[in-house]
RNA sequence: GUGACCGUAGCUCAGGUGGUUAGAGCGCCAGGUUGUGGCCCUGGAGGUCGGGGGUUCAAGUCCCCUCGGUCACCCCA
């Protein structure tokens, strides 16, 4: 038989069968376990924003020129409003932070979100249409403190997951003015050469300057080497803070290296900058990115300064770098008991038991009653049943089940009242 | 948006230069004597070879188009 529908293009099923592990259900839960447990470690309360949000949030921020919104976001109109099916999660938390008027609250908003984000592009390895990020965002702190927990966090969770192989790479954007100087120099220094670049370096010297520091092309790799570098463009705050940073990062024994290219390409960003890269990710290797944005909340529209810091990162690049490692995955049975029925007279029996049982706290599944013992015995197995409980018409005489260890193989009469308790502490 | 490679059973894949009823392993189902799983043995179901068109006496195999997938470029919030 022919499948008629197929998930849309860069979308998939994640399902509890799969071989992989980005595309299995239990992969993702365990996951998402350890990245709540390290939350709650570091103090960050959970938000949830609606995937829609108004077009014109994401697209102030980013700059209404740019190919992001032309190209790469899910966007649409119905009635008078501009939706967009949220790109990431940074903006749409800053909204609901200035439309609940978060900063009334003591001290600096903790927040984490975890959640499917949206971009229309080719997919690739590491690269959906429809993806998953979490990532937190400390609001409304100042303190280079807020930098380095966030640095923190992510890195935690990422060892308490046993993945291995990352690397940390920091910088700092400066100010507003800091990057404008060095934007110019930038120009400056590649003028000369412009003939020479490629043509779509050629375009970033135009559009976006700071995006030719990474290029792949090897020939201009060896210019961008001996391009001015940021750091030198920085203001004496932004690099105290820079500064502090790192010093913090040292006091526990968080290794960086620090890139004097690495960017980022829209204005509201400052100060901390940092990316964390994965092993076997191929082209898509940033397992999380993040930094300061003391001016995103203005720049959508806000009249009062939010700084903050935060990061994000992909759950789906995640998985991938945890499958790439080679780790084992904790496997666990789908049934605590198996209730294995024979003939009809069991069917009223065994939806009683059940019933008291999962009352009880057990897992329990019902076999067909019109398949052969072996057959059932066979699926229990593969539930990894830790006992059965057989019902036929024998037991349905004598009022007597049949409990069954599947471990051990061995069984033993159990009347149907006394099973819910049996099984229990069987079970503990 | 651009490019490369790929598309044969549920899954992973075989099917030299086109030639008769399309294969394997795993998985699934059923048996191997009465109501007992794992190992083993036997059998079975399951495919319009992604779809459409063309070349040919003959196409899974060649050509074109199309739709998917994968990876890379572009972009990267």
């Amino acid at each position: 038989m022919k499948a008629t529908f197929r998930s849309i293009e860069g979308t998939y099923d994640i399902l509890p069968t799969s071989r992989r592990a980005v595309r299995r259900s239990e992969a993702w839960q365990h996951v998402e376990g350890v990245i709540r447990d390290m939350m709650q470690r570091f103090a960050f309360q959970e938000i949830r924003t609606p995937v829609l949000e108004p077009l014109s949030l994401i697209a102030r921020g980013v700059g209404e020129a740019s190919d992001i919104v032309t190209k790469e976001m899910f966007a649409f109109i119905r009635g008078r409003t501009h939706y967009v099916l949220r790109p990431e999660m940074t903006a749409p938390v800053m909204r609901a932070y200035l439309q609940h008027h978060l900063e009334q609250h003591p001290g600096e908003q903790r927040l984490f979100y975890m959640g499917p984000c949206f971009r229309a592009e080719r997919p690739q390895k590491g690269r959906y249409r429809q993806f998953h990020q979490f990532g937190v965002e400390i609001l409304g702190a100042i303190d280079p403190r807020a930098d380095a927990e966030v640095i923190s966090c992510a890195l935690e969770i990422y060892g308490a997951l046993g993945l291995t192989g990352t690397t940390l790479r920091i910088n700092t954007l400066g100010d507003a003015d800091s990057r404008v100087r060095y934007i110019e120099a930038l120009c400056a220094y590649f003028a000369p050469y412009e003939a020479k670049l490629t043509s779509a370096s050629q375009q970033r010297l135009q559009k976006n300057p700071l995006r030719i520091l990474d290029t792949k092309v090897q020939a201009e790799r060896a210019l961008v080497r001996e391009a001015p570098r940021l750091i030198d463009y920085v203001d004496s705050e932004s690099r105290a803070h820079y500064e502090a940073v790192k010093a913090l990062l040292d006091e526990v024994n968080i290794s960086y290296t620090e890139d004097p290219h690495l960017v980022r390409g829209l204005d509201y960003y400052t100060r901390t900058a940092f990316e964390i890269e994965g092993a076997g990710l191929g082209a898509q290797n940033a397992l999380a990115g993040g930094g300061r944005y003391d001016l995103l909340s203005q720049s959508i529209g806000s009249s009062r300064s939010v700084p903050a810091v935060g990061f994000a990162a992909g759950m789906e690049r995640l998985l991938l770098a945890l499958e790439a490692g080679g780790q084992p995955w904790p496997a666990a049975g789908v049934v605590d008991t198996y209730l294995l029925g024979l003939g009809e007279a069991a069917a009223p029996v065994l939806f009683v038991l059940a019933h008291q049982l999962r009352r009880k706290g057990l897992s329990v599944i019902q076999g067909p009653r019109w398949r052969s013992m072996k057959a059932q015995l066979r699926t229990a197995h593969r539930l990894k049943a830790r006992c059965c409980v057989i019902v036929g018409d024998n037991e349905v005489a004598t009022g007597q089940a049949t409990a069954k260890d599947m471990a051990q193989g061995t069984q033993q009469l159990v009347s149907f009242d006394a099973l819910p308790d049996y099984l229990l502490s069987y079970l503990r």
